[in-house]
Order: structure tokens, then sequence, then C-alpha cells
RNA sequence: GGUUCCUUAGCCAAGUGGUAAGGCAAUUGACUGCAACUCAAUGAUCGUCGGUUCAACUCCGAUAGGAACCUCCA
């Protein structure tokens, strides 16, 4: 199946076509670790794992990378203020990190590189840019020269001269220009590295880069994905960097996902209105929480609040009851569950290959779970229906990432319900009613 | 100041130049021994004002309101 791509660097619509056929690469800028992970930290984690499914659905071979960034200010001043070292800290948040994720259903990335295990990569990689001059070194302090490449702000579609009349950023006197951008940072406090230049440590725009032009040939992959928000600079620079070091934009496709908002403002670490995305988990559910973010279109805006949480904690109650009671009746029948034919979810997998309009694909599968439903109600109980709406409707719950359960019967629970359903036309309401408890418990209806 | 984007029923949220998906809530029915589950029906002319067009929610312009980025941030 064809699949549609938003490309943020030429802001269409395009028809994906890989570097290397059958194979994707995807690349998604992981969080800073110095803090808990709050919800719109999820929303990228969720939205390319689903990209990333329907990939591996259409027989690619993926490989997918979202790295952590465990050198950064934030990390340092924290673990100063906290009395600790950068490294645990670190440990900690990644770890809380790839907790929630693991909740919200995301399957591990293939690799996860941490920018401490890079430096020498990324020490490298400055050298280069510094070699053909791209950047240049003023007192242990390495830049990029943005005046180096061509088209810069491609990406943003910022114009550089609006950029630099617009800067509310303070002058930095050691820059060339002020769209420079730090490459290597002399420091004496927290965390640092020897290099060539001084003793100090990696800005944040390379450490992508580097990883990227050390796990992938020619360093350059097919889609680059991350929040609105590193449009600029962060993404930004990195294509300028992979520009300079390997003629190329580091990425065929940029995807980036919307923000959360609460209320009106976006949710975000510095304003202060964040919910964290393992309270979120452990009031509803992980599935919840993913069926949420799943229910807007990745790159709009996503409004979250109780009531948004409530409306789908029920939608995702009345799937997993469908599901549940479809595959009770077909063992209560003896039929198996296993497929006995590929599923046939063509609309669904249009909507998904269509930009990743889960809202859409979402609507299909609640077209199922009605039909579902009223197919359990009639009278002689079609099954071969009931399984292939079975089977159609896990499917969809795969390539969404929604685990749903389902009762496997034994002979016990089978003479259960057939005395439960013997007592009940027989009015033996008493006696009926303490069987149904029973099965209600060992959730088989 | 510069740039980009958004505005669809009570709430969430899709969408196409030809008279608006879906979900939650609500109301009314149906089913039912009771309950749970479930099913059906009912609601918006798409911020406002203009323009283009045979036809616009969907294109263009203006206006109001909101948001984000330009500084660490998914």
């Amino acid at each position: 199946m064809e699949i549609k791509l938003f490309n943020s660097l030429t802001n269409q619509l395009e028809t994906f076509v890989p570097l290397r056929p059958g194979k994707v690469s995807i690349y998604v800028c992981g969080p800073t670790v110095y803090n808990d992970p709050h919800i719109g930290n999820l929303r990228p984690v969720v939205v390319f794992d689903v990209l990333r499914r329907l990939f591996i659905h259409e027989s690619y071979q993926v490989t997918f990378v979202s790295n952590f960034t465990d050198v950064d200010d934030k990390i340092i001043n924290r673990a100063v203020a906290e009395n600790t070292d950068e490294s645990a800290l670190a440990v900690r948040y990644i770890r809380e990190f790839n907790k929630v994720s693991a909740a919200v259903n995301s399957l591990p990335p293939t690799f996860s590189p941490r920018v401490t295990k890079y430096i020498p990569e990324i020490i490298r990689y400055i050298e280069d840019l510094v070699a053909n001059g791209a950047a240049y070194v003023v007192d242990g302090d390495v830049f990029f020269r943005v005046s180096s490449i061509s088209d810069y702000g491609e990406l943003s579609k910022i114009n550089i001269d609006d950029l630099i009349s617009g800067a509310r950023v303070e002058e930095n006197a050691k820059k060339e220009s002020s769209l420079d951008f730090v490459l290597w940072k002399k420091t004496d406090i927290g965390i640092s590295w020897d290099s060539r230049w001084s003793r100090g440590r990696p800005g944040w725009h390379t450490e992508c880069c580097a990883m990227i032009n050390s796990l992938f040939p020619d360093g350059q992959i097919d889609i680059h994905g991350g929040g609105f928000d590193l449009k600029f600079p962060h993404h930004e620079n990195e294509i300028a960097q992979s520009k300079a070091h390997n003629g190329n934009k580091i990425a065929r496709y940029w995807m980036h996902n919307g923000y959360i908002t609460f209320g009106e403002d976006k949710m975000s670490k510095s304003i202060g209105n964040v919910i964290l995305a393992k309270d979120a988990i452990k009031k509803y559910d992980g599935n919840i929480v993913r069926l949420v973010l799943l229910g807007t279109y990745y790159r709009s805006p996503l409004s979250f609040s109780p009531d948004v949480m409530d409306a789908a904690a029920i939608e995702y109650g009345r799937i997993q009851n469908a599901i549940s009671q479809l595959a009770v009746v077909l063992q209560l029948a003896d039929i198996s569950l296993i497929p006995f034919e590929k599923p046939d979810i063509e609309p669904f997998l249009s909507h998904l290959a269509n930009d990743l309009n889960t809202p859409n694909a979402i609507t299909e599968l609640f077209a199922i779970i009605k039909k579902a439903n009223g197919v359990l109600r009639q009278k002689p109980l079609d099954y071969r229906l009931i399984k292939k709406l079975l089977i159609e409707a896990l499917a969809m719950l795969e390539l969404l990432g929604l685990k749903v359960s389902y009762p496997l019967l034994n002979v016990e629970d089978k003479e259960l319900y057939a005395s439960y359903m013997r007592l009940k036309s027989d009015k033996n309401f008493a006696e009926s009613d303490r069987l149904r408890q029973i099965l209600m418990t060992k959730h088989i209806i």
C-alpha cells in the first residue's frame, strides 16, 4: 500500500519512497532526561510507534532509533541541587521514560543511544566540521558557521534577515553571527570531556547528527520525527550540520507532532501545568492514555482534560467488552480463534497510510465494534462472521498498539456457562445469579 | 517586533469545492426476570464580514479571538 506522509520540509503530502528498498529508518528525538516525562512527551512515543507498526505491517524492515539527551544544563543543575551525579539522574529518568513508554505499549526502539556514549563520535563530527570550514573555534568554544551552508531556515521557513532583526537572543560576542550555534562548549561546571579545543561538553544540536551518522549509511535516514517545537532551532541546525558534513539534509521526510494543551496553554515543564505520564497511566490506564493520544490527528494540537480521559475510558471499555464477547462466543462453540484468513481491514489501513489519520482509523474500529454487538445478538449466531469481525478488530488494535484481553475458557468454564444458561431458562434465578457472579468475575460475561 | 498556525454541535474530533465522519454526554424508544452489556432515533451550515465560483465549511482578502516558535522544551 502506498503510504503518504506530510513532509514538514516541503509542507506537502508526499508518497513515501524509502532510501533503501524494503527498509525504513526512523529517528525520533527523545527526551532530555532530567525529570519525569509528562504526557506531552508521550505523544511522539505513541504516534511514531503507530507509524512503525504500519511499516512493519507493510513488510518493511524498520530501524527505529530514539535517543536520550543525558548531557544538558538542566541535568547538571538538577544533579548539583540533588547532590547526585548526572549519570545517576539520567539513568533514573531513562528508566522512568522506558517504563511509561512500555505502559502505553510502544515497542522498544531498535537503538536508544545516549549522548554520553557517543562523545568520541560527536567530537569527531565537530572536528570534521571545523576542518571543512563549517565551524570555527573561539577560546575553546566551537561554533557552527551558518553562512557556510545554503538555505538555512528551509525547514522552519524562517527568513534569516527576520531572524536576525527579531532576535530576542542575547548577542554572544564570540560568535561571528547571531545565527551561529554552539557545537562544543568549554565549561568547568558539571560533566565534561577533553577535546582538542577545551575541556567541555557538546552542544545540543550535534548529538542527533553524530548518532545518525554513526548508525546509518551516509548519515541519512528516511524519516526524522519529533515535536513541533524541535523544528527550530534543533532540526534546522541538524540539517545545517548534515549539509556541511555529508551534503545531505539528514532525512528525506520530516514529521512533527503537535503539542498537547491543557486548557488553552501548551503543556510545558516551564509553565508548570504538566500532567505526568505516570500519573495519567496510574489513574486511568496505558491503553486509555494511548487511545486519547491517537484520537487526534498527530499534527493538530490535542487538548487534554479529565473529560477527554473519561470519554476514552468508556470507549476503551466498549472495545474491550465486545472483543471479549466475540472470543467467548467462539470458544463456547469450540471454534478456534486462530485466523483462517488474512483480515480485510482495507479502509482502516488506508486511513493510517494517509499521513497517519488515526482518528479516522479508530472510526473504522468503532464500526466493527458496533457491527459485532449487533451480530452477537442475532438468534442463530453467525460464527463465521463473528470470527471474521474478531480477527479484523484484533488486527486493527495491533496496528494501533492497543491491548485488549479476552478470557480463554477451559472445560470447567464452559460447563459453568452451560449451567448458567440452563438455570436461567428454568427460571431458577437465585442460582443462575450466583453463577452469573462467578462468570462475571472471570470476565466471561 | 518577526514567523507560523488554529477557530466545525454541551465536550472531544474527522473531512471534501457540490448542501457536514466518529466518539462522549443528553433525550426518547427497544431488548431484558432483575442488573450489566447492547441496539435504534434525535442535534451543528462549519468565528465574523466580504470576494472568486454555476456551487465554499473547504479557495482569496479583511476582521475578531486564541495558540506556538523566534530562548531549554515532545
